[in-house]
DNA sequence: TTAAAATATGACACCTTATGTCATATTAGA
DNA sequence: TCTAATATGACATAAGGTGTCATATTTTAA
């Protein structure tokens, strides 16, 4: 009960401003003693309530504390209870049946929290699958699993870019859902690497542990090694022509597309865009589908490259 | 502290299965009379501890909720402290910075709570971004999102698939998140329709409130919707044979692969796969891209197709 | 300066909840 | 039969919380 108080008064004095102890205690139907002893109690436990006394006195949290709060605590709550995808919890071994459960668990809790959680599940969900079923494996996400959570190093039999199958010992850190895709981050001769889970053809969890890096922070480590991995990932810049009858097509796969200039109504006139691939063979094998409808700017070299793989496709199927 | 030692009872028991109460009460620093009631309040709360009594006596979780709570109450304490995407919390207005500020609520929470929060934190990341920045246009979330949660009709402008804008009044239920993809749930005419949010042109919250459906469950509707949309989805099958060359870039964009049949490590076999499309049209701009490393096995007709787009590409380029 | 509105603190009586101790009963296995 | 275990009730005590009251201090306005 009481610990439902002190958050309402957190949360009144956060909307309200400056209440006194007598209002409080009228809002929630406790003597002002009780209020006072509340104040006492948020002090102790480092919540920045402070009083101003005499006339026009009340209640109030620190300003610097309260403008913080303001976008916080509301909000707290509600990304407390807003929970990722069914589909990373199906993964992590997390069902959704027990989604269930913890809401039973939940209901332990002060009931503010509980009805913040019920608003967060009736209105924002979260989906990572796919339309269609995913390919990816995750036959080792188990094992590797259990070796983040216990600590323990793990061998792993990695097939790397070129197809290889390396086996590597590794001290296994955390796991990265990025859309479907797992990423193992681990420590291997004392540096950090990223291993793609749907890439671990056997993993073993070992018996020896290891000690986690003292300040390792996952989330930032992660922003970090992406950040690094755009910079060194290769940029193929492609200027073309659009016909317009084939924008919405562009629109729906708009991985590649980087810049479109100066879109018109008019259903005769070519669009210009930059669009970026990893490399010129893919910008080939993407604009070739295009046939008539994408006509290449620059680089001029690219046309020949287009018209070298149609005609391989022409010779392919002449048998 | 009640609450503490009922979550740790349950931990207690899930990792060791039959404990005594004498055991539990030394461990706990109880007498066993407060055991017993602990266990009658586990009962009162649904969780089906059981006793055997006798010699070899004990308590224990029933059979099979405690094979579900290996899965369920540690895993429960984990995803209820796992956090999705920060790109998600960002688009909904809680930032990740908001999630120290949480870190200091929980702290209110038993401590157990906190240390499976942090144990979450540093071993679980979940990134929704792209490896590129995504051109998903969500101007409109902050305007949508203030209607779900207050509850308040909505005046849309929507750009339907044709391109073409229109008006619509809804009742907006909730947001979900597909990936970098915002959807808002919402009644129009008494029907229950998807909105993709980056199609929303402009979005006007109106005072008028509404009456949520009683039942309605957001999950629920979303995975129900989902799945007539993919039942919907045209699927049109090809059957090919893959030169191993390009293997690596099929699992790359894994998007159209069904099936693989007899993987070979003989790098002269070309490899049998079966491809999903959406569309004729959409399997012979893909193929092309692939040249002579992919042949078409059926259907039969599908080679002119992709012979004639090649065609005219050389026209195109013939200039 | 006075009065009113506010908080600050302590104390006490009372209420509610929780705990430990004890006694008796029942169950299960050796 | 004996021992090891749970099952239940009861009672005294401890712990936590609340309301009422009294006294003290601060602030502002008249």
């Amino acid at each position: 009960m009481r610990a439902d108080r002190l958050m309402t008064i957190m949360i009144l004095l956060q909307n309200r401003g400056k209440m006194t102890a007598k209002e409080l205690a009228e809002e929630l139907e406790v003597s002002d003693r009780t209020i006072l002893r509340d104040m006492d109690a948020l002090s102790t436990a480092g919540i920045p309530v402070v009083s101003d006394r005499g006339k026009d006195g009340g209640w109030r949290l620190v300003d610097n504390f309260r403008s913080q709060l303001s976008g916080l605590t509301m909000n707290d709550l509600k990304s407390l209870f807003l929970f990722p995808s069914g589909k990373v919890l199906e993964e992590l071994g997390l069902n959704s049946g027990a989604l269930d459960a913890r809401h039973k668990l939940l209901a332990a809790i002060p009931g503010t929290y509980r009805d913040e959680a019920e608003a967060m599940w009736e209105r924002i969900h979260i989906d990572s699958s796919t339309w269609r079923q995913s390919k990816e494996n995750v036959d080792a996400l188990q094992t590797v699993q259990q070796a983040v959570w216990e600590g323990k190093k793990l061998t792993i039999l990695y097939i790397q870019a070129d197809g290889e199958l390396k086996e590597r010992l590794v001290e296994p850190l955390g796991l990265v859902a990025k859309g479907n895709t797992w990423y193992l981050v681990a420590i291997r001769d004392s540096e950090f690497r990223n291993y793609r889970v749907s890439r671990i053809h056997k993993a073993i969890v070992e018996n020896e542990t290891f000690i986690r890096p003292a300040n390792f922070i996952l989330a930032a480590y992660w922003e970090q090694s992406k950040e690094e991995f755009i910079q060194r990932l290769p940029a193929y810049d492609v200027q073309v022509e659009i016909h317009p009858s084939v924008m919405k097509r562009l629109y729906f796969t708009s991985k590649f597309v980087q810049v479109i200039k100066k879109e018109s109504s008019n259903p005769d006139q070519w669009i210009e865009a930059t669009l970026r691939f990893n490399a010129e063979q893919e910008a080939v094998e993407y604009i070739v589908g295009f046939a008539n409808k994408m006509k290449i700017i620059a680089p001029k070299d690219l046309k020949s490259k287009v018209v070298s793989l149609a005609n391989s496709v022409i010779n392919f199927y002449k048998e």
